[in-house]
RNA sequence: GGCGAGGUAGCUCAGUUGGUUAGAGCGUCGGAUUCAUAACCCGGAGGCCACGGGUUCAAAUCCCGUCCUCGCUACCA
């Protein structure tokens, strides 16, 4: 071997990659993969390239109580629903060319052992603190209610079907213990209070800790918006956080009087990296451990801004506690994706789909991907629009890489039946141009080590610009009228850039990169290495035969982006046709049900903010019997001034309580407009009196 | 309300140890060309660098304030 390869070797290092495990409750969608899969696969691919050694790790994150719950709604066991999705996820990642070296699921018995053993380890460690404290419990059902399991009548907005943890009339986020007459979505019956120990990571014990490693340590490497966002958490101060739920899905809690409960997702989803890394090892049979703790290992964390306080404030802290484990080099989270202006949304199905698009665009992955990596929300939220992704295709991957690469191939064929031809002197443009080529990998390699697969996707078509650009400088359609032998050169020049192109691309477009080694005559033994492009004389040497020109990219026309932004349509469509069916009645109410509620027509005299509340607008209300206060959450609705003299319906008998201190007696009767908007519920003929019943 | 990130050309984004006419790609307009999927190549137009103050010989870049977007957090009908 030649002497760079062993100065690569030299330099190869030991990389852990990770991407965030996928929650296998719904299928993956172009946020997921612009996020977190396309960027963890370009920077794996990359340094796998380089000759380094890379475990490029994920797994179905199939535990916790939404997978639980949404078993009991649809009537099936968890283990159906996980079944389900993680075949659906695992299949449409190895379809669109996302390269894990090994994809596990937390399900899986070495998961369970390993998570189980960490725990087991901390606790032995006395690192966790233990509480008690008091939960619904439903009897009938004989378990602990999770605040999702808990449906009420939100004490705000009277909402009768809040959930324990947020009302999603209201917006509120509750304590599953203030609903009114609170309801056990298993079997309706009314929970009752029981007391529960649970373990908690207390996490304020690491502040130190985290200081020194990220604000101290990793300052100028880390994103802006991963560091600053942990500096918020740890300047907010960090408290303990239970890492065990009462709950029957999850890995059970491997301590003595512990039966019921479950560790909590978010403690066990991240060992199923190592879990993940040790099922790797175990099937090529080599050891798992420098993966994790030798000092030397990289580990890169590939995850969505949702994410970042887990992969940067709590994992961290439980690999720092156990010991041995190395902790991560880089958390290069990414912000979110929208959908042509609108956020992504599973149960709005707001989003693309991985497994249709692979249906719709067969041979399109590279096309995806390049989309999504030329459009990375890398630095902020960003948009895609299918407009976008045709010009993408049509204007960069067609009209640059594709072309190029078809000229130069149908050319070769034309003037010298596919055979490399051997080049006469060299110009100063040809001497310029290879010089330019070979700077591309460290071009490349920057971008990518500092994670702006962006930038990136822009240097690689730089390459094919190279290329075009000589093709028309020299014109070798015309030359070969005048001045054959000069041809030679300048196709032997244009072919060795084809030549790097096919390697170069191979991190963001694998497929394309294997089409075109394949026209190329440059599989397996015939290919050249990415190391090999700054220093080799010949890429593509002279007397090779190579294919016939098939071509890499077809155009996206119109009418299939129009099938896509109906497709968008109809779904807004049903949306809105979902918004618009009523509510279900609720049960009976008796007249005298009715009678107790004393309703009112006031009129409103003041309004102000309350100070330090987002929402909440301090009123004084003429109600006819008198003038009181009402504090109401409309102020993200109503400016104080617009609503000064307004006539409100007000329940004035309601139980008085107190807001941000101030003590609020009565509601005013709000409704929704269809942008969510509140729009008072008033009397809308002039002259009717302040105090008059409404019955 | 507090904190974090962002606000630069029609679109997507670079650019901050402060320093000549603020950059790239796409789009647009014009030119050239025909080997190539009417593609490539060359050139032009297009920016009060969110807004208002300040520091400075000099500000997209530093400081103060305001507004807008996204997120976290608090509070919360």
């Amino acid at each position: 071997m030649s002497d760079t390869h062993s100065a690569a070797q030299e330099q190869s290092k030991r990389y852990t990659i990770t991407a965030a495990l996928p929650y296998t409750n719904g299928p993956i969608h172009i946020g997921h993969l612009a996020g977190v899969y396309v960027p963890a696969d370009i920077y794996a691919r990359y340094l796998r390239l380089k000759g380094h050694d890379v475990a490029f790790i994920c797994g179905s994150d199939e535990h916790g109580v939404a997978i639980s719950m949404r078993a009991k709604k649809e009537g099936v066991t968890p283990q159906e629903i996980i079944d389900k999705y993680h075949k659906l996820i695992k299949d449409s990642f190895e379809a669109f060319g996302i390269s894990f070296d090994n994809y596990s699921r937390t399900s899986a018995k070495i998961h369970h052992e390993t998570a189980s053993d960490f725990f087991r380890t901390l606790y032995d460690k006395g690192e966790f603190i233990e509480e008690v404290t008091e939960q619904l419990y439903d009897e009938e059902a004989g378990q602990f209610l999770a605040d999702r399991f808990v449906t009420g009548t939100c004490p705000r907005c009277s909402h009768d079907e809040a959930y324990g943890d947020q009302c999603e009339n209201c917006g509120s986020s509750l304590n599953a213990t203030d609903l009114i007459n609170p309801k056990s979505t298993i079997t309706g019956s009314k929970p009752v209070l029981k007391e529960t120990r649970h373990w908690f990571l207390p996490l304020d014990r690491y502040e130190a800790f985290l200081r020194k490693w990220i604000l101290e340590g990793h300052k100028d490497d880390w994103k802006p918006n991963v560091y600053g966002q942990v500096k918020s958490w740890v300047d907010e101060g960090l408290k303990p956080r239970a890492v065990t739920r009462d709950l029957d899905w999850g890995i059970p809690v491997p301590v003595e009087g512990a039966e019921g409960k479950v560790l909590y997702v978010w403690f066990d989803a991240p060992i199923g990296y190592i879990s993940s890394t040790k099922e790797w090892a175990k099937r090529k049979g080599i050891d798992w451990e420098p993966y994790w703790k030798d000092k030397n290992t990289k580990l890169v964390h590939f995850i969505g801004k949702d994410n970042i306080v887990f992969h940067c404030i709590i994992f961290p802290s439980m690999l720092n506690v156990h010991g041995d484990y190395v902790l991560p080099d880089n958390v290069p989270a990414n912000e979110f994706l929208n959908l042509e202006g609108n956020k992504l949304s599973t149960s709005k199905n707001w989003a693309v789909w991985l497994h249709e698009y692979l249906e719709e665009f067969p041979e399109k992955q590279d096309v995806l991907r390049y989309t999504l990596t030329a459009n990375a929300p890398e630095t902020k939220d960003n948009d895609f629009t299918w407009k976008d992704f045709q010009a993408r295709n049509n204007n960069e991957l067609v009209a640059i890489f594709g072309n190029f690469v078809n000229r130069v191939v149908v050319l070769t064929n034309k003037y010298y039946n596919g055979i490399v031809p051997e080049p006469g002197a060299f110009t100063e443009i040809d001497e310029t141009v290879l010089k330019d080529l070979r700077a591309f990998p460290a071009a490349l390699e920057s971008s990518l080590e500092r994670y702006r697969f962006r930038e990136a996707s822009q240097v690689l078509m730089n390459v094919a610009r190279l290329g075009n650009k000589y093709l028309a400088d020299e014109e070798p359609w015309k030359v070969i009228k005048s001045d054959p032998e000069r041809v030679t050169t300048i196709m032997y020049t244009a072919l060795q850039i084809a030549s790097a192109l096919a390697v170069l691309s191979e991190p963001l477009l694998p497929f394309t990169s294997a089409k075109l080694r394949a026209m190329l005559a440059q599989e397996g033994e015939e290919s050249i290495s990415w190391n090999e492009i700054a220093t080799k004389e010949s890429l593509l040497p002279s007397g090779k035969q190579i294919n016939q020109a098939s071509l890499l990219f077809s155009k996206v026309e119109d009418k299939e982006v129009e099938k896509q932004l109906e497709k968008l349509e109809n779904t807004k469509k049903m949306n809105e046709a979902a918004n618009k069916t009523a509510e279900p009645q609720k049960e009976t109410a008796t007249f005298e049900d009715f009678t107790k509620m004393d309703l009112r027509v006031g009129t409103i005299l003041e309004a102000e903010k309350m100070p330090k509340a987002n929402k909440l607008l301090v009123l004084k209300v003429d109600t006819g019997i008198d003038t009181r206060t009402i504090v109401s959450g409309i102020a993200q609705s109503f400016k104080p001034e617009d609503i000064i003299g307004k006539k409100v319906t007000v329940l004035v008998n309601l139980a008085p309580r107190k807001l941000r201190g101030v003590m609020s007696e009565g509601m005013i009767l709000m409704t929704e407009n269809a942008e969510g908007k509140l729009v008072f519920v008033n009397p809308d003929e002039e002259g009717i009196n302040n105090g008059t019943m409404i019955s």
